[in-house]
DNA sequence: GATGAATGAGGGTTCATTCAT
DNA sequence: TATGAATGAACCCTCATTCAT
């Protein structure tokens, strides 16, 4: 009897056990039994729930995708004025809940394959186009039309360096820092005066 | 009696086959058969010269971290007033000479192991605190005393997270478009005016 | 739902192909790849059963060890007289059923380790133990107190020459002869009359 | 300008290293580099003065069946009465200068290769055969004519099985203990009365 | 649906041997 | 005579994948 809903809970606990494995291991040591044991099931079992294992790591790095862009979508439904939605893309992206050394380490790792993957670099310049998407409308209101482009794409590489370098830190990653050099640009850049908090 | 010099050839043969290899194949496929290959040697000589695989990888993100280094040191010296030292630094680090795919992709696949490879994290740590005394020794004269570390860290990002982006381009990454975004930010930051080209 | 009892038919398929392995190859020929192709079984199996090569041959080794002690304990169990349970141990060590080229072959090759290898060491030193215990306890209601350990000494050293000297034969060693050699110190040093047949 | 006799100093260098390596390391790690660099030579010399790995083994191992015959050689010169004679033989074999950890380790690891080498085999047969040669001639006048061979057979066994124990011990065996043993044998069979020392 | 036994290719590494110097 | 650079095969081991159960 085929239990309801199992795919979805298996494909998920494989997919964590992927980016947990990634950040603890390395992307060259997460290996299938170790991915499988650490979320609790046999190595078979990959098999019945991804194609095979570039199929599991293009959901994980979907999955991260995903969790990039509702983490956006949630907070821009909450705004109400342009600063504040230029701001739930900002913390959209710089948030707690994903900001994290897990995620952190998870992307890059991804992210460091683009060059040499093309699966992974179709799904990377999805996820990039969104955000660029996002960052264009929300700073429309705020920004001469000729600037708007150009501080995007400003504000989108920052946030990527800001990330790139949280990487870097053992301990979890200090989003609030991060956050606050972000809007000392837009500040700076547009003559705005967002609070840092 | 042994070849003079050969040391050193044989070092540097291997350390470009393993930056080309990790751009083309990227990091995981870059066995040392592959990378050995590429070089035109044998497998086994990888082991004369290198102590093992990770002896080769730590040599070579040295080597990138050297080169980076001395593109700013070899601008410094040329530089007359404060802008010039600052647009060194930016130079030395967005170059058309490193700035290339090959570069980009290596850089980011060893950044990529640093959450996982304490290894790769020192020789990181290193070359991140040259980039930063760098740029702080350059902003001194031409920023105020309580911005120069916060404006130091915002652009090591801003250059980091160029570098990442540029990975996602299969066409060599454009450098004089980073440079001017970073100058775009400083002028901003900073109220100078330092022209683009 | 995978097999049951696989695991001991296995790891006695791979022992019993390294004893054999090591009579004809010897140890240092004695590959994984070589083992489990006698075995009949691919190479990468091993390491299902046993941790690495010398995870396989310290369980050879004790397996050797082992057959050792059964042999001795099965005919001390059928044996009734002082004299009936000294001969249980000296033909418990040079029964037909283990004083074969194979057996006698692989023991060597184990011992040869010994004053390089720690973990062989430690095994040898137990079935050392065993079997000067069980020539102690035997010759206790046969030889004066003083003379218990000396001969038992004596008897173990000539029991191993004898094992020794057999890995010189190519054809199967004569067990009749060399216990007919350790009857005859027996009867000399303690004025025994054993029958040699 | 050929130095004169470097040859024999070159062998005779590198069949000392053998010996030190194969107790230090063990057969199996003594590779030609290892045994070359303890030998204070270069790689490539091996092949100077042994014509592969396997003609400086043999030759180690002849070595080492010379320095036997010669220690008993030697004690035979001095010998007068028939149990001199009888004691150089056995002196000889346990002498405290052959019988030593890196003899007794060399030693029992080319034994342990005769089931499987034919070259070794036919060195240690010549070796064997000495042996009994010498103690055959020895025990003639001490032993009735019927017993000369069984004594000298298990004779040779319990010097084999005494240096086969000796490899047991991490420090220097025990040769005045080892030839107590044998002296205790021969008296009791022999009815002789030997001093032990 | 789920297991883990089994395979065989490929990983990094060591090695005996050759050879230009 | 002597070096050690260089090779390529073979080593042990790990892996993704398949499949009988």
């Amino acid at each position: 009897m085929p239990k309801i809903g199992m795919e979805e809970i298996r494909r998920r606990q494989l997919i964590d056990a992927t980016i947990a494995s990634i950040h603890e291991l390395g992307f060259g040591e997460s290996s299938l039994s170790r991915i499988s044991a650490r979320a609790g099931v046999s190595t078979g079992i990959v098999h019945h729930y991804f194609e095979d294992k570039a199929d599991l790591l293009e959901a994980t790095l979907r999955h991260l995708g995903n969790n990039l862009h509702e983490a956006v979508v949630t907070r821009l439904a909450a705004a109400q004025t342009p600063i504040d939605r230029l701001m739930a893309v900002i913390d959209g992206n710089l948030g707690p809940e994903l900001f994290t050394p897990e995620g952190v380490s998870a992307w890059l790792a991804f992210w460091a394959q683009v060059p040499s993957n093309e699966r992974f670099a179709r799904v990377q310049r999805i996820i990039i186009g969104r955000l660029h998407d996002n960052l264009v409308a929300a700073l429309r209101p705020l920004a001469p039309a000729h600037e708007v482009i150009p501080v995007a794409k400003l504000t989108a590489s920052l946030i990527d360096g800001l990330w790139l370098r949280a990487a870097l830190q053992p301990a979890a990653p200090d989003c609030r820092a991060a956050r606050g050099m972000v809007i000392d640009y837009l500040n700076a850049k547009l003559k705005l005066n967002i609070a840092v908090e």
